[in-house]
DNA sequence: ATGATAATGATATTGCATTATCAATTAGGA
DNA sequence: TCCTAATTGATAATGCAATATCATTATCAT
């Protein structure tokens, strides 16, 4: 049985009012503030847990370490900002995918990560 | 100056045959045939240069290792099987990528990447 | 309040792709 | 052919995210 820790809270809470995914390390980060003294592996720890319990889902881009967003969102997908490194969503991309799949493939899902510059960043 | 060697040959070859990015495992595994006691390390050495050459382009999929195929193709996307772990090339996506991107943000490029099964592993 | 045990923090360890090291080999111009 | 420097193979080392370990602390049902 789980039991209710200021460090869960926090974790949970960064990710609640970040309206992006989060690296464990963003996470530590913004956390601190609500669990003081809270463990790089505290972090981990719960980011799996939540996972497992399908309350976050992971977000995996290239060459990047795991990102984390809440679950149960609208289909939509990341913009990578290359100055600043943070990821933010974006709206689903309308184009038929199935149109570019090639014949005899099977088209189960999609990734669509767009790369520039963030609004603050272009600024 | 650059020599031409037995082993540097096999690596261009193998990917010059595959139609497909191909990781430096898998350079390595088809390579063998053309280069007999060829070493991983000598693959990663000449991927290493052919990128740094511009005769090769990396290929960065999510929690993937790298992949490399040779520059100079058409703008393109990549399909990756969930079966048998390659990954193939796809045409171009026509959608309006800027209809996405939020106000403010400044798009580069995108990579849009398709999962599913492959011809070979749908049969 | 108490006890069983879940959770934590610090840190060592793992896993894995990639790179560095180095002695031995080989390409290719003189 | 000879020489020199590029290249190679084997393997140790690196980088880094993520996980395991373990003694200590905190939660919460009783």
């Amino acid at each position: 049985m789980p039991r209710k820790t200021q460090q869960r809270n926090a974790v949970q809470r960064v990710l609640a009012d970040a309206n992006r995914p989060l690296s464990a390390q963003e996470v530590f980060e913004a956390a601190q503030d609500f669990a003081t003294g809270l463990g790089i592996a505290t972090v981990y720890r719960n980011l799996k847990m939540m996972v497992r319990e399908k309350r976050l889902v992971l977000v995996s881009l290239a060459g990047e370490p795991n990102r984390y967003e809440l679950a149960g969102k609208a289909h939509h997908h990341h913009f990578h900002c290359r100055d600043c490194n943070r990821v933010f969503e974006v709206p689903e991309c309308t184009s038929d995918l199935r149109r570019m799949t090639p014949d005899g493939f099977l088209l189960d899902s999609h990734d669509l990560v767009l790369y520039g510059k963030c609004r603050e960043c272009a600024g």
